[in-house]
DNA sequence: TTGTAGGCGTTATCAA
DNA sequence: TTGATAACGCCTACAA
């Protein structure tokens, strides 16, 4: 079936393409009613779609957002499979469909170059997951469009940025834990680098212990991934250091889901034995038994205020300011936390 | 910074358009191995990328994949943040990718046309999940390209699907729990509708009760959505009854989840008290303590699979049969289940 | 082996 | 208020 065009309007209608450009971009003025109201018609007649192909290339605009999640390490899977972005790209994807866009998600490849895509699809902009190398930062502004990182701590006016103060939701964890009246508090994390979001929060429970003048034990941090099974490994270890620990501070959920099972299969229970604290609220939280006492971020929001302000300067309000947009925290006490 | 097209290189390269447009499209023969190195040089040093919308304009053909989700009832949000879903589309992103394509990642609006994005981007293909009413089922086939079902039950053989056997995966959860034992088995689910997955899973509840000779009672079909919070609510109700039931099935684990949260907050034990197996596997059954029982579908592979008979059908080697491919079924043994 | 020219479906410019 | 016509970047006969 050949799909139909503006010149199968024009001709149905008895126009010039021309006037049938201007009304399906809503130019009313420069078309008479009676014009308008025929072609309107023929329009629905034939169920008419623009091609955007064609669109896309005489505009130099697509329509298309770019949505880049990072990968496993193996650079063979995405990481939806982390809770976390699914949340986020859910409301991202939401958001994008909303003001008409569409969405093209993709992981990016190891070795080939990440930015095909963008200039391929003359993508109107893009929002970006992760921590990449300092180069690609670089090219990236070479592209030209408008960008926001998500949860990023690169220092470039160029690029829009949402995320939330991880020092911040860090600190707020561990004194959380310290006003529980515990004080030997391991940490359990992905890997600590400088600048990434993980160091913030690394960050956040040394300035609470420091406050509360507990001694900074490096034997308590255990640095690995953003997984499960990091978590469950830890817990297990821990499970042998019982006297040396009374509480976990995990910098995801993901990780603290993981310390809670190593622990149980120990025989160590949470929270009578031990208490444990997650960071970002991800929706399996309170599916736990017990629920998870955690640091919210509001994911599904973040996604939305990433679209919002993406197309604020697609747009071109041009009233946007730059830099940094930081979104609330706050704790959801429930019950993996016991006070001693 | 404008983007550099075909007749950059062809004037850089002192060549016509047409011959890069060659080499471009590996047309080595046609292109002799003098001006083929020149031209390469070229492209390599300026970057050049072809500009997708003109190449999909004019081949018709865009290497672009539409992957359709369901979204929540309310037609808002994307289903995504189901695990099952999020688990699907990783594998499905995956493999678009490794092939060259490009995914675009969408919902459904409510009213709106839904097929839009197929005629607005020239897609290759789509895949699609999640059931829809017949009448979406006509307009498809009008598009006319090649299109993956994910769990359909639709009798067309104009469709490839990609599923499982999910009434024997519903005898294969009951008639588990039977040979443990159990004879009043509840049965929680989302909504059965006909010819749906969920009443297939329904349906081998039935038999495998009927092959055992227990009698079927309505009564203990707790009928609602695919959510944790259904499973939650009827795990508080079931508390109620706990001389009636000795063992839940609970036709999703996202169910399952929250029937053994319900149970947990009424103080029931999971597997002392009752016994619960679940269905699909998602990833964070293994997480829960218990760690879960369920019916193992490899979801992730799912989406690998429905990728490929898609891309198969698209470069049309033709030898594809059309049709149904189910993939394999398995239990997976943790500890949700007791002996009785 | 290389180049010319027409066309894909739109929008935009300018003239009628 | 309308309509020719030239782009946009690319591919593909067909010619040279």
């Amino acid at each position: 079936m050949k799909n139909i065009t503006i010149k199968d309007i024009a001709k149905i209608s008895g126009v010039s393409i021309t006037t049938v450009s201007n009304v399906i971009n809503g130019k009313k003025e420069k078309v008479s009613q009676d014009t308008l109201d025929r072609i309107n018609k023929t329009l629905k007649d034939l169920n008419y779609i623009p091609n955007s192909s064609a669109r896309s290339l005489v505009q130099n605009r697509s329509k298309l957002i770019g949505v880049i999640i990072p990968q496993t390490e193996d650079h063979k899977q995405l990481l939806l499979q982390n809770p976390f972005y699914s949340e986020i790209v859910s409301g991202i994807e939401t958001k994008i469909r909303e003001h008409g866009y569409t969405m093209i998600l993709t992981g990016v490849d190891k070795n080939k170059d990440y930015l095909d895509v963008f200039i391929k699809w003359s993508l109107d902009g893009a929002i970006i997951m992760g921590i990449y190398k300092e180069q690609f930062y670089e090219e990236l502004k070479r592209i030209n469009i408008p960008i926001v990182l998500v949860d990023s701590y690169i220092n470039d006016s160029y690029f829009y940025k949402i995320g939330i103060d991880d020092e911040l939701g860090g600190y707020m964890a561990a004194k959380y834990l310290i006003s529980k009246g515990h004080k030997k508090i391991a940490l359990v994390t992905g890997s600590i680098i400088k600048d990434g979001v993980t160091e913030k929060r690394f960050l956040g429970y040394k300035r609470a212990l420091e406050e509360a003048s507990i001694f900074y034990n490096p034997d308590n941090v255990y640095e690995e991934s953003v997984s499960f099974e990091h978590g469950y490994k830890t817990g297990l270890e821990l499970s042998e250091r019982m006297g040396d620990i009374t509480a976990v501070f995990a910098t995801a959920d993901l990780i603290a889901t993981g310390v809670i099972s190593g622990f149980y299969n120990s025989g160590i229970k949470v929270p009578d034995d031990v208490s444990v604290i997650g960071f970002d609220d991800i929706s399996i939280t309170k599916m736990l038994i017990p629920p998870m006492t955690t640091i919210k971020q509001d994911i599904y929001d973040k996604g939305q205020r990433s679209v919002e302000k993406l197309i604020d300067a697609i747009e071109g309000s041009g009233n946007i300011i730059k830099n940094e947009e930081l979104l609330p925290l706050s704790i959801i006490e429930r019950m993996s936390v016991k006070e001693i």
